[in-house]
DNA sequence: CTGAGACACTTGGACGTCCAACTATTTGAC
DNA sequence: GTCAAATAGTTGGACGTCCAAGTGTCTCAG
């Protein structure tokens, strides 16, 4: 993890600016911040889940089936859920199903539909994973309460505004 | 684009605080956001991107350049500024040196290092794909200017907290 | 001046993501 | 009722990312 001397961010939006581009500025400062905080970010949890073997896209999955009243959700559902292509959803329950975390049951009423429920394995693991993301992620952003709160804030906004929820 | 009828980070962190998770509740709901936050917005620049068959690894790779005095930098001087594994700083200029953007010279003096320099056509391309970028995305964030620049300064705060840069 | 370790880059493999194309099923307009 | 259109899921291919392993080069301590 190599530790620039500078901030690159800082330094792009001063070429912006140089380059004549000062109303485009804050937003590709805001947009780079994203993106890198995000490479951080994963990093910090994939790091956490490598010991329970998940991948944080299968985190997702599990965790979403172990919050349903019933445990099993149409994959379509999953992919609108978590926002994600079809594709990746057969990609993470394929997965899961191979390692017993989840089964594929088939919908009661409608033949086109597959539903994934997790099984009681992947309720366990997911438990514990969680626990690992709250110890090592979630409760060591480096951020005051007052921080969390502007930035969820401030993302809320943003996702509204770009139609992800109503 | 599936718009869901709730907010699925305040669901999430109903459910985070009915496990007793409260104190790791509005650290999930930051990470979470910045996850979402980054899938839109990467959906809208790799669309922005599109018509200059460029994806945003290889446009920031060429910015990049485009910004150094020379036009050139070593691979390994590419990956830290970039925050990328060296595998893929490879990737990028191969696709990019396969399309004329980049072509690979030999370090003067180091014969480990090799160098990756822009070239013409490579500053043309690049030059109108941060015009697209800050047309369709930059200046289009749906955010007002204050709301930028806060985001921006809490994510610096959290770089900065995790060694991004000193 | 020599050899161990650091450094630079590449390769092959695994994974997640998307898209386009395809099959199966259901819905709805006529 | 029928048939076109919409919906659900899968498959194969492209891309970017990382890791582990391997090659070549340089540095520096002894």
């Amino acid at each position: 993890m190599s530790k620039l001397p500078f901030d690159p961010i800082d330094e792009a939006q001063r070429q912006w600016v140089a380059h004549g581009w000062e109303d485009a500025a804050p937003g590709m400062a805001a947009v780079t911040s994203i993106v890198r905080a995000h490479q951080i970010l994963m990093a910090r949890v994939e790091e956490s889940l490598r010991p329970h073997d998940l991948t944080f896209s299968r985190y997702e999955l599990l965790q979403l089936l172990a919050f349903t009243r019933t445990g099993a959700l149409p994959l379509s559902r999953i992919g609108a859920r978590l926002q994600v292509h079809p594709a990746s959803v057969t990609n993470a329950v394929d997965r899961c199903e191979q390692r017993g975390l989840v089964k594929r049951v088939p919908h009661a009423t409608d033949r086109r539909t597959t539903l994934a429920e997790i099984t009681d394995p992947g309720r366990e693991l997911v438990s514990k994973a969680t626990e690992s993301l709250n110890r090592e992620v979630f409760t060591a952003l480096g951020l005051d309460e007052e921080a969390i709160g502007e930035l969820t804030g401030v993302l809320k906004h943003f996702r509204q505004a770009h139609g992800d929820f109503s």
